[in-house]
DNA sequence: TATTGTTATACTCTATAACTATA
DNA sequence: TATAGTTATAGAGTATAACAATA
C-alpha cells in the first residue's frame, strides 16, 4: 500500500520549478529592453528567415492562430516588426522584422546567454552538455519543435 | 564577428519547451479532477505537513501573498482546504487539507506519474536519473526550494 | 508602527469561438 | 464552403500597491 507521505518528487514537476525560474529572471532581462519571452521568441523565429504568414508562425511556435495575432499587433505597434501584403491573395500577409527589430535580437540573444550563464554555469561543462543533450532528446522524441511562451 | 545566423540555442530556451509541453499534458490532466496545476501544488504542499499560514505557503510557493489569497479562496470553495483561526493572534490562520483534500492527493500524483512516465519513460533509466540529478543541482545551487506555479 | 491577510488593479498568456473578408 | 486572419470573451497566473484589522 501506497502511504501519502511517499508522494514522489516528479522530474516534471522540479523541471518546472528550474525552469521557471530560469524563464522568470529572464522576463526581467527583457523587460528593460521593452519587450516579453513571448515577444522575443516571436522575434527570435522570425530572425535570418523568410517573411512569414502569421499562421506559419502560430504553428512553429505552438500558438492559436488569436494569440499570434495579439503578439504581432504589439509588436507592430512597437515597430520591431512588418506586416507585408500577399500579392497573390487579399486575405493573407507575410511578418518580417523591422530593422529595428533586425537589430533587437542580437541584444535579446546576449541577455539570453548571460541568463544562461547565471542559471547553468553552475554546471560542469560535461554536465551541462548532458543537459543539453537530454533536452534535445525530449524535445525531438515527444514531437517538439516549437518554441514554448509563457 | 557574431553573425545573427549564429543565435545559440539557449539550455533555458530549451528546458522551456519540454517544461511547458509536460505542464500543459499535466494540466488537461488534472482538470479532468477538477483543480489546476496551481492548486495541485498548493495542495501537495500542505499533504503530511501541519497546518500552514498563507504567509508560509507563499513563501515555500514562490508566489506571493495575494496569489496565495486567491487561490486558497478557490480551493476552500471547492472543499479541498480548510481554514482554522489562530487562538492567539486574530489576524492569522492556518490553512490544512480537508478530507476531501486529502484524498484527492494520490489521485492527482498517480496522475502527476502518468505524465511522468509519457514524456521522460523516453529516457532510459539512466538518462531519467541523470536528469533528476542534473535539476537537482540545479535547483540547489539557484537557491530554490520552492514550487513553480505558471 | 509593523505585520497578517485581503482586495483592487492591471497585464501577460492562453484557448475557444464567433466573425470578416477573400478564395 | 473553406481558409486567413481578427476580435470577443473568459480564465489562469502574476505583481504591485492600497487597505483593514490586529499586534
Amino acid at each position: 500500500m501506497t502511504s501519502v507521505s511517499e508522494l514522489t518528487d516528479h522530474t516534471g514537476f522540479r523541471m518546472r520549478m528550474v525552469s521557471n525560474a530560469v524563464s522568470q529572471a529572464f522576463a526581467r532581462k527583457v523587460e528593460a529592453e521593452g519587450v516579453t519571452v513571448a515577444e522575443w521568441v516571436f522575434l527570435r523565429a522570425l530572425y535570418n528567415t523568410a517573411p512569414m504568414p502569421p499562421s506559419v508562425l502560430a504553428g512553429s511556435m505552438g500558438m492559436t492562430r488569436g494569440a499570434i495575432s495579439k503578439l504581432a499587433d504589439r509588436l507592430l505597434e512597437k515597430g520591431l516588426i512588418e506586416r507585408t501584403d500577399s500579392p497573390s491573395d487579399k486575405r493573407a500577409h507575410s511578418l518580417s522584422l523591422s530593422a529595428e527589430g533586425q537589430a533587437k535580437v542580437p541584444v535579446l540573444a546576449a541577455l539570453a546567454d548571460e541568463n544562461d550563464a547565471a542559471f547553468f554555469g553552475v554546471l560542469t561543462p560535461a554536465e551541462h552538455r548532458q543537459l543539453d543533450h537530454l533536452l534535445t532528446v525530449l524535445a525531438e522524441r515527444s514531437g517538439l519543435r516549437a518554441a514554448p511562451v509563457d
